[in-house]
DNA sequence: TCTGGGGTCCTAGGACCC
DNA sequence: TCTGGGGTCCTAGGACCC
């Protein structure tokens, strides 16, 4: 799918999120890039390093957005205007890129501004003029109003956000739940309390693959899950943390999609670990339609150095020595430097290296 | 038209505890 | 034999965001 559509593709009505093939259709002579992720991230560290510069109060919200919360700032660097406009001078200044800001008196407010205002932009909500530039706006610009929501709105006749701002509360609150409709009354008046917080853990880490053909051999959709599992387990280590609860997600060829989870009495960040885990909720599922996608992903994330709860004969932990081994390895020859022979698609051909140790290779057989 | 991969937050029911 | 009121934790699903 499409993850990003320049503004002369969007001319065409590429979107993001749309299949390739249908905004290869809407626009044929689009140029269609391979995303590059590890590319992306080195830039979004520079990036946010350059706003850390003006304030530690930064907040990232994704790979390319952030809150800045300069209100301990405008003392020293000026008021936010002049703060934005350096953000945005230095950024293109370090990296060469084009950022665009919103400033307001909250988070709502703020993001709002920054997509009004790209590409390029600077755009200042003033608390004072806060409404005149919200109520006109469709209900789709409040966070938290997607298909769904646009829809029950719709039902009601509320189309502008000035027209949700003075729907009855309760109505609200009995259209879309209590927290939701309490919340989008809040924001069409443009209160929003929610601090600017650095810093924030993570509170889950999971990873999921769409296959290029359905599978329904169940070891081998075991084995994808083992390898999702692996995926997690050397991220979650990554970043010192690990989790107690273990979540499989499987999608079906109808695109349903359901997940099965377990919590542990103690936090796992192990791969085989992991994986076991995986393959037991997977077994559990009893699979038989053909799959479009699994994944894997824990929560319940814990720090690194945290107590642990050993279990009664817990040995020495080898299995923990080989990640740990295995993640050196990977740090410095690259990810694909060391594969799991279980996870490979034809494992005899990763023995082919050993075949002239034969001991060796003996050696290795059932283990890690 | 045919739907990626990474996440967060919310809801609702049930088990369980005091 | 039928039963309160408060709470936490777990599980599954869904909406939403970039």
């Amino acid at each position: 799918v499409v993850t990003s559509a320049s503004y002369e593709a969007r001319a065409y009505g590429c979107r993001s999120a749309m299949p390739t093939q249908r905004a290869r259709r809407m626009c044929p002579e689009a140029i269609v890039v391979a995303p590059d992720f590890a590319a992306y991230q080195d830039v979004s560290r520079q990036v946010m390093a350059e706003f850390r510069a003006v304030t530690p109060m930064v907040e990232p919200l994704s790979l390319d957005e952030a809150f800045l919360d300069v209100g301990g700032a405008v003392r020293l660097a000026g008021d936010a205007l002049g703060i934005a406009r350096d953000v945005r001078a230095r950024v293109r200044e370090r990296t060469g890129l084009v950022v665009t800001v919103g400033v307001a008196g909250n988070k709502f407010l703020a993001k709002l501004a920054s997509t009004r205002g790209k590409p390029d932009g600077l755009l200042v909500v003033p608390p004072s003029r806060a409404l005149e530039f919200l109520h006109p706006l469709p209900v789709q610009v409040l966070w938290g109003v997607g298909e769904a929501t646009l829809a029950v709105l719709r039902r009601y006749g509320l189309a502008t956000v000035g027209e949700l701002a003075n729907a009855p509360r309760a109505t609200l609150e009995r259209a879309l739940g209590r927290s939701a409709g309490a919340r989008l009354h809040e924001l069409a008046w443009g209160r929003d309390e929610r601090p600017v917080v650095p810093d924030e853990p993570p509170k889950s880490i999971g990873a999921e693959e769409t296959f290029e053909t359905d599978i329904d051999d169940p070891d081998v959709l075991a084995r994808e899950v083992r390898r999702s599992a692996a995926r997690v387990g050397r991220r979650l280590r990554a970043a010192g943390l690990s989790g107690r609860t273990v979540t499989l997600k499987v999608r079906f060829a109808d695109f349903k999609t359901v997940t099965r989870s377990r919590t542990l009495p103690s936090a796992l960040d192990g791969d085989a670990e992991l994986g076991r885990l995986g393959a037991e909720l997977l077994a559990g599922l009893g699979v038989t339609h053909p799959v479009r996608l699994v994944g894997v992903s824990v929560s319940g994330l814990v720090a690194e150095g945290a107590p642990v709860q050993l279990e009664l004969g817990d040995a020495p932990d080898e299995r923990r020595a080989v990640d740990l081994v295995a993640d050196r390895i990977r740090d410095r020859w690259g990810e694909r430097a060391l594969e799991l022979a279980s996870l490979v698609d034809e494992p005899a051909t990763a023995f082919v290296e050993a075949r002239d140790e034969p001991r060796a290779r003996r050696g290795l057989r059932n283990r890690p």
